[in-house]
DNA sequence: ATAGGGTTAG
């Protein structure tokens, strides 16, 4: 029945070309080459067998491959088959293309049929040296493939990011009668896409009584979590009753890389309970699931786990961005100076964490020192580049970069370079040339592109344009939550009450509520919540008491409640009132009472800080002598006596 | 003998 189900999941008409290979030519491996003119005697010979042994195991390839020349030319062979799987792994760690082919050249010409898996060993040496013709003509070449052959042929493809080839390739691989082991399994399940795929696949494993193998487990538990399904992936590490690390690390892994982080920590606790000893891919979810939450403080505790493996590039470039996306700049600056190995990702993460915290201009700096002794930049580096100059109004330098990208670094823009530019020209207030650079785009404009342009309306306050970027997204996504909201924004903020209404009628019919505007913060090891008018939390009354005495100190300094920032038509009252219960200001009020002397305060928000909470920020951190950073979604805004790292420009 | 899983930047 699996079978069947398997079936389905291609399309029958587009089938690789192996298709073609006709069953009858096989012939049996193994077999004796063909009687060759014998020129030379045995004795002769063994010592040239004897040093090409030799070299084989101990290199140099150089010499290897003069030795091999050598028995070429007496059309000879070596006896022992491991002499030839040696010199296929010097070809490897050399990266010796050539070399390699002379190999294959040489096990196969002169009438010679190698065993099979002296073929399947070369075919993982083209595979892994990235020659995928010629791993594709030698295996479609194979006189008989056997499971290796073609699992080697699977996992190639999937790392190439064709997992829909190797699908297909593991549907005749079994039409051809070939039975699948967990090796075949731990491959091509990375190769599904969707939960129904993962499933039908899952059902064949416990067919085939492979489901209790760690590796087919841990890519299960890591697929199931990929595509979504967060409870089959639990479930599957949950049925496990003896535990190996990479299960951990896959769940831990799954955990961190959806949305819940939470999770992923609280599985890293009780994995360190039962004594297991997390290693780098461990440690490297921990700090993921950190850096989605925003956890500086957990983050701080598991880099004291770091320091063990100081010198792990992966793990060092995660604990950067956590430290970025933490806004700790001094700490992540310090990780990235005594970084021994720099690869491309570390100078992106420090670029575009530079970008966020408001230093744009250090981040195009240090994007000058990348270009003098850095890698060479890609295509999320520029990225990276690009939102500095956007978010710091550096129109010429942004449109330099964009319109040289292709010139300087060979890189082709996409989607996000485009998203940056109409967000470059969109905040600088140039909304007609952002809308004009969307129509001339090279790209269909997607969903993001009329979300950023509908940002700068709201910024520069255009609500004309506003109304039909909206339309815009709406087409391409109806019911966009966000974007009903900013509309209603943005009407309010030009006093269109009917505008206001209108769209908030649109939204009720439709069932889309606006998520309410909530900020957090750790205190004690503790997350505490807050969320916008509600007063729920334990000490609401000390911190309403504290938040009216801050109001209090900071309109002597000139603050007055921003009342535009209230959607409502509500009277002045009221709108002040539901204005000093924005979830920030909470959020503020309590870490002034926790807060120690000399550390800031950390505040991460849902929404977009509107410009009320933005100037009471400013002011509290003067008055308070207090540095406050708050996160939103997109960037931090760090407040320090009286000014705020964004320049008031977000 | 040849093939396998979990880890980093927008």
């Amino acid at each position: 029945m699996h079978t069947v189900e398997m079936f389905s999941i291609v399309e029958m008409n587009r089938l690789p070309r192996l298709s073609a290979l006709a069953l009858h030519r096989l012939i049996p491996l193994g077999s004796p080459p063909p009687f060759l003119a014998q020129t030379h005697s045995a004795a002769e010979n063994e010592p040239l067998i004897e040093t090409f042994t030799q070299l084989c195991r101990d290199g140099p390839l150089s010499e290897a491959m003069s030795a091999l020349d050598a028995l070429d030319s007496r059309n000879l062979r070596a006896a022992d088959h491991a002499d030839y799987l040696h010199l296929v792994k010097l070809c490897l760690s050399a990266g010796d293309e050539a070399a390699g082919r002379r190999v294959h050249r040489h096990l196969t010409s002169g009438g010679h049929r190698p065993m099979l898996f002296l073929l399947n060993s070369l075919l993982g040496m083209y595979v892994r040296l990235g020659l995928m013709d010629d791993a594709r003509q030698l295996f479609d070449a194979l006189p008989l493939r056997n499971v290796v052959s073609w699992t080697t042929m699977i996992s190639a493809l999937i790392d190439l990011g064709l997992g829909g080839e190797a699908l297909e390739l593991f549907v005749f691989m079994r039409r051809e009668g070939i039975q699948p082991n967990m090796f075949t399994f731990s491959s091509v399940i990375r190769a599904c896409g969707t939960v129904r795929t993962l499933q039908a696949i899952h059902c064949s494993i416990v067919k085939c009584g492979l489901d209790s193998d760690v590796f087919v487990r841990s890519s299960l538990i890591d697929a199931y979590f990929r595509c979504g399904d967060l409870d089959s992936g639990y479930q599957v590490f949950d049925e496990f009753i003896t535990l190996d690390l990479v299960v951990w690390n896959a769940v831990i892994g799954g955990f961190a890389q959806s949305s819940s982080g939470c999770k992923a920590l609280e599985l890293f606790v009780q994995m360190k309970r039962s004594g297991f000893l997390a290693n780098q891919a461990t440690l490297t979810s921990a700090l993921r699931a950190c850096t989605g939450m925003v956890l500086l403080e957990m983050g701080q505790q598991v880099h004291v786990h770091v320091l063990k493996y100081r010198t792990d590039l992966i793990l060092n470039n995660a604990l950067l961005d956590m430290y970025c996306k933490c806004g700790s700049l001094e700490e992540a600056n310090f990780i990235f100076q005594r970084m021994l190995e720099k690869d491309v990702i570390s100078w992106s993460t420090m670029i575009s964490g530079l970008a966020q915290n408001g230093q744009s201009l250090e981040a195009l700096k240090l994007f000058k020192l990348m270009k003098a002794e850095g890698p060479k930049p890609n295509y999320i580096t520029i990225v990276g580049v690009l939102f500095a100059c956007s978010h710091a109004g550096l129109v010429d330098d942004g449109l330099f970069y964009f319109r040289s990208m292709k010139k300087l670094f060979g890189i082709e823009p996409g989607n996000e370079h485009y998203g940056c530019i109409v967000d470059l020209f969109g905040r600088a207030g140039k909304l007609d040339a952002a809308l004009s650079f969307i129509h001339q785009m090279e790209y269909k404009p997607d969903a993001i592109i009329w979300r950023t342009f509908l940002g700068a309306c709201r910024v520069h306050k255009c609500s004309e344009l506003a109304g039909y970027a909206a339309q815009e997204v709406l087409k391409l996504v109806p019911g966009d939550e966000g974007t009903y909201i900013l509309l209603s924004n943005i009407y309010a903020d030009a006093k269109q009450w009917s505008d206001v209404e209108q769209v908030r009628k649109v939204m009720r019919g439709r069932g889309v509520r606006k998520e309410p505007g909530r900020s957090w913060m750790e205190v004690g090891k503790k997350t505490h919540v807050f969320i916008a008018g509600d007063f729920s939390h334990p000490q609401m009354e000390s911190i309403s008491k504290e938040l009216e005495s801050l109001v209090c100190r900071v309109s002597s300094m000139g603050y007055v409640p921003d009342t535009e920032f209230v959607l409502h038509d509500f009277g002045r009252e009221q709108k002040e009132e539901s204005l000093r219960y924005h979830s920030e200001k909470m959020a503020i009020a309590f870490g002034m009472m926790y807060s120690m002397e000399g550390k800031s305060i950390r505040i991460m928000k849902n929404l977009r800080i509107c410009g009320d909470c933005h100037a009471f920020a400013k002011l509290v951190s003067k008055a308070e002598g207090k540095v406050i950073v708050i996160r939103d979604p997109v960037r931090f805004h760090h407040f320090c006596n009286g000014a705020c790292s964004c320049g008031d420009y977000w």
